[in-house]
DNA sequence: ACCTGAACACCGTTCAAGT
DNA sequence: ACCTGAACACCGTTCAAGT
């Protein structure tokens, strides 16, 4: 076959597959994404310079991109932008959440994903945050969505009691299941309400 | 060589050069684990008949035993017991970073561990927590510590920005760089406080 | 420029064979 | 019971060869 006229593959369509995969079995390999493709493995490199590590940071931005806040919106505070900066960022996570852990070892380098976090920055300084807090309240916001977004992801009972020798823990689990909605969704607001009613009154207290 | 007349190896023995691999190198594999032990790759699955999977929850119980509370101590109430539960979880991960990554996608089944569990759902209901708020209030602080578990091994520079533009986030970064002590470990301070302090007032607000 | 097949140095796991 | 070597079905990546 050799060189076709038109080319087979693009950047996009490669991750768009690759999205696919991960979606379905929870990951992917570069043959099992060849093979996808309908192509050779040795391919893919043409498109995905880096190899796989390329490809997870296009996942990065492919799930993430567009679904975060990069702009405070009419007058919302900081505490309005940091709550929508969250669930953007949780949201788009949660879509996907087989990919997550491919993302927790890696620098994130995605300008996008890294033009959300220089939003929430900005409006944290003007809101009255020094620099040194700003970044540790961005820290903060991302380690809770990051925990969270692996948690939705996680089988449904995360801590089995398989010999019932944990009788709270068993009775919390099943308590919180029968109750309505996506449970993960559920600790996740709490967590968000709950820090940022946290820092709230961390700032009012001084911020160094 | 066959059957020696003393074992060469043993599951704790194994356990042991697995964390070493992965404190030293990030990561570890059976041929690796099984070289440094000198020992034949096929060897280890006569100690660890769960084979790679069995390593690596081996390694949340050698890393976490011992360092997280079972049991309320004195007189404390909900918020420092939890406060307790938080920093030994966290301070256990974070003294073997590399691990974190490895066990985001496995199953707590360490006894150990699920014993920690037990004893926060446990002093949460205790404390008038009902038993779903309970569970919520658990997984939120886990999710926490596992996202600032996961900061504390990622690279100084998580959220590089290489070419100056994004100057607030850059501002950010230096700003708390040039802070004493360590970066991750402010954060996670930050968080939990914020935290604990936005879940008590929430209690107070009702808890459904 | 873009695709291929062959090649390299790895993986995790199984299993018959040995003592 | 415990260790071995060989084997199986995989990995990620490189690279000369083809158009």
């Amino acid at each position: 076959m050799a060189r076709p006229t038109s080319p087979l593959l693009s950047r996009g369509g490669i991750l768009a597959a690759a999205l696919e995969l991960v979606d379905a079995d929870g990951d992917f390999t570069m043959p099992r994404l060849a093979r996808a493709l309908g192509v050779s493995s040795s391919s893919l490199y043409h498109h995905v310079p880096g190899g796989r590590s390329d490809v997870v940071e296009g996942l990065r931005n492919l799930v993430c991109a567009g679904r975060m806040p990069t702009e405070r919106t009419g007058s919302e505070g900081w505490r309005a932008f940091a709550e929508h900066w969250a669930r953007g960022y949780r949201g788009a996570m949660a879509a996907h959440p087989h990919v997550v852990p491919l993302l927790t070892t890696q620098t994130v380098s995605d300008p996008a994903v890294l033009a959300s976090y220089e939003a929430l920055v900005h409006v944290l300084v003007q809101d009255g945050f020094d620099d040194a807090t700003a970044l540790h309240v961005v820290a903060v916001l991302d380690c809770f969505v990051l925990g969270s977004a692996l948690d939705a992801g996680a089988p449904a009972q995360v801590w089995a009691d398989d010999d019932g020798s944990r009788p709270h823990l068993s009775r919390a689990v099943d308590a919180a299941r029968s109750r309505p909605g996506d449970r993960s969704a559920t600790t996740f607001e709490l967590g968000l309400t709950s820090l940022l009613t946290g820092l709230e009154s961390a700032r009012e207290g001084g911020d160094a």
